[in-house]
RNA sequence: GGUCCCAUCGUCUAGCUUGGCCUAGGACGGAGCCCUCUCAAGGCUCAGACACGGGUUCAAAUCCCGUUGGGACCA
């Protein structure tokens, strides 16, 4: 049995697409599980669309996902030699001819012939002509076959049967030297030894039309697996009109690369009721069989559901570290590298129940930085009036008695003046809270003082004391 | 228009290969209850689907045919 060889091959038209990284991920888990190698090529043929940028997005997306390649990437310009090469060796073979109809030319016969109920395809005038290199314009077509059958047997869709009727004579190189997409491809997955072609069924009936090219140049036939298409909640393939599909986007939304794989592997593919899988798992659980055959809608809220599962079980220094550059866009810069990696983990822990994305962190996190904190205007109104000062006091009084922090004895402290004074916990905790966060909604009130530390918690509890009395 | 693909809760899906274990399971979302110092998280409960029509069979979500509806490609 030879080693798998894999391909992801995107046009950099743009930014990496969402449905592309799927396409890429599924790759990429069948060749490591296969101990095969995942390769990396650049469909840059189409030069108006293609820009270096949208390549660079495509690498900075792959990376981000944590999708290394084995090799590449390869640019489809650079290769055209190789194009060139292999569409001649098909016409000196015979398998291809020069057609010197001109664009206008087919437009009007395909008018005409679709005006008779005919199909539109090419009519095969310059087939016979023997034409060798002519010195106009001539595009080079390939000779398809035009009976019989060509049978795809998809990994994921089963056998398909197409009936070679249907054929065109696709050109394979254009008058302006370039090779055609399904000529390219053809030549690059049989030079690079891919063995599973796995694409979007967008590419699912141009499988019968580059069969034949592979044979006729000689090469042995990959495995074809195509897999549905994402759809946005309309049911029409997913684009900018349904939200972001750039993956890089997410990544600033604050979502986890854990949480988009995971997120994506389950668009499609499955393995019985299990939602949650480590990459490993995923790795060793992988399978063709149990990919989807029909389109899956692209669901933010379930995408949403998982981010917040990876924020609640990844280690909380990974979490910290993806969470520090998104605080060092905020005015929080400098403060965040004053102070340590364990007290940032700590933080995150308190919070991490409370958030769905890093950018939600980002404002759950923001209390507990600097010294003091800057009230919300509505919860200090509402909380922390005169009548409460006199509580807040005895409560500080209370604590400054303890000499150090103790998350037990301070909450004791704490209950035992709230039963004293005959109230409810919630009449002293929310102006404490607010004292403490400057806002009415927070973690755990002795979880919080704890990772304040027992000094800003006396500050903080005495400024909103102030606030207060001066209400 | 031609060819091809697809069809289970609103959404992602299990089940379909090898018909009975399916009064169709799980997850997200929704509703409610519990927990509770706030907000969450968590626990429990509820609503919610086999596109339709024919067959085959003792028995069909599962097999066959058709219809309808989506989608892709070709130009």
């Amino acid at each position: 049995m030879s080693q798998v060889r894999v391909r992801f091959a995107p046009s950099p038209t743009g930014f990496l697409h969402i449905g592309g990284v799927r396409t890429a991920l599924f790759n990429w888990l069948f060749a490591r599980q296969q101990n095969g190698v995942f390769i990396l090529r650049i469909e840059d043929t189409d030069q108006d669309r293609s820009t270096d940028a949208s390549i660079q997005a495509i690498l900075d997306g792959m990376r981000w996902v944590k999708l290394d390649w084995d090799e590449g990437p390869f640019r489809q310009t650079e290769r055209m030699d190789l194009y060139r090469s292999h569409a001649l060796r098909l016409f000196e073979q015979g398998h291809a001819y020069w057609c010197v109809c001109t664009p206008e030319e087919l437009e009007a016969r395909r008018k005409e012939a679709e005006a008779k109920g005919g199909s539109p395809r090419y009519d095969g005038r310059c087939r016979n002509l023997g034409l060798a290199k002519p010195t106009s314009d001539a595009a080079l077509r390939f000779k398809a076959p035009q009976d019989g059958q060509t049978v795809v047997d998809d990994l994921i869709k089963g056998r398909v049967v197409f009936d070679n009727q249907i054929l065109d004579d696709v050109i394979i190189l254009r008058s302006n030297g370039f090779p055609t997409y399904n000529f390219s491809v053809v030549v690059d997955d049989a030079l690079m030894g891919i063995t599973h072609v796995v694409r979007g069924d967008d590419h699912l009936t141009n499988t019968p039309r580059q069969i034949p090219i592979f044979q006729a140049l000689g090469f042995p036939l990959p495995r074809f697996g195509h897999l549905p298409m994402i759809l946005g909640s309309d049911k029409t393939r997913l684009s900018k009109r349904h939200g972001a599909t750039s993956i890089m986007a997410y990544k600033e939304m604050g979502y986890l690369p854990e949480a988009m794989v995971n997120y994506l592997v389950r668009l499609g593919w499955s393995h019985g009721d299990q939602e949650l899988f480590s990459r490993d798992e995923l790795i060793e659980k992988f399978s063709w069989k149990n990919v989807q055959t029909s389109p899956a809608v692209f669901n933010p809220d379930k995408l949403l559901w998982l981010n917040a599962e990876y924020l609640k079980t990844n280690p909380p220094q990974q979490v910290a570290e993806a969470l520090v550059p998104l605080l060092e866009q905020t005015d929080l810069k400098d403060e965040v590298h004053a102070v340590s990696t364990e007290w940032l983990a700590q933080l995150v822990v308190l919070v991490k129940e409370r958030t769905k994305t890093l950018v939600e962190m980002v404002h759950w996190v923001r209390p507990y930085f600097g010294e003091a904190v800057s009230f919300d205007e509505e919860a200090a109104k509402k909380f922390l009036t005169p009548a409460q000062a006199p509580i807040l006091t005895k409560l500080v009084e209370r604590f400054e008695a303890l000499p150090v922090f103790s998350k037990h004895e301070w909450e004791e402290a704490f209950k035992k003046l709230v039963e004293e004074a005959g109230i409810k916990m919630g009449q002293l905790a929310q102006p404490v809270r607010v004292a403490l966060t400057g806002r009415t909604a927070s973690p755990g009130l002795f979880e919080v003082m704890e990772v304040l530390g027992r000094d800003r918690t006396l500050i903080r509890l005495r400024k909103g004391i102030e606030q207060a009395a001066r209400s």
